[in-house]
DNA sequence: ATAACTTATCGTAATATTGCGATAAGTTAT
DNA sequence: ATAACTTATCGCAATATTACGATAAGTTAT
């Protein structure tokens, strides 16, 4: 059907689903790090680092917007996008607790783990 | 078009996203803290702690296996998954580099970011 | 060999994502 | 007001993802 049953999994299991779906693409991630190292906040020049078109990339900022790792100010004729550092700090804690989870060593019978 | 332009990317840039893209479900974080947790390693029993198909756990299970942070071995009749635990060391470090990089405080004209 | 059981795969359908060109909407000059 | 510029949105097409039932394939009993 396409569509994820979210409402079966819990509110945390989703909020992170959407952290690990924000950085599923290639692009977000070049935007991401982009803005991280600030060469620029200015939407012009990510488009203009990205092997995208314009459009593209503005709907990629669209969604890293919508989840709140990005806020966009109207900058004169442009727009400067730049990380929300709560929320990017936020996330890096969310991330940060689950893949810092150590897997126990199983004791299974057959020794398969 | 539907399909992403992974080749202009590096090859860091996607390995990151391929991350993010496994931990994008919340039924694939559900199966992993399953298996961190390791109240069982028997295939059946994740999919009976899902809210979801046998078929589509498997479909999952064989997504976190391709990209290697599942391992399954054949115990008897079922298969028993287990957390490769390599992997997920990697993953650690890899998200881990990335989350903890700090946003460097721009100077914008502007006062935007 | 057959039956019971577990898991993988196939086929299909619905929905989501990715991407682009065209165009709208906004801002800043002239 | 017009022109030049920047960004957002619309419309569309291609591909990917999610999900399920049915069934195949495998294992372990009897």
């Amino acid at each position: 059907m396409g569509k994820s049953k979210t409402e079966h999994f819990s509110e945390e299991t989703n909020a992170l689903s959407a952290i690990g779906k924000c950085i599923s693409h290639p692009a977000r991630i070049a935007i991401i790090e982009f803005l991280l190292k600030s060469e620029s906040c200015v939407c012009g020049d990510i488009v203009a680092n990205l092997p995208l078109s314009q459009s593209t990339v503005s709907q990629h900022l669209k969604e890293l917007k919508s989840i709140g790792l990005i806020k966009g100010e109207i900058s004169g004729p442009s727009v400067c996008y730049c990380i929300d550092v709560a929320q990017w700090n936020l996330f890096n804690q969310k991330i940060g607790a689950f893949f810092n989870q150590v897997p126990k060593s199983m004791e299974c019978e057959t020794d398969c783990c």
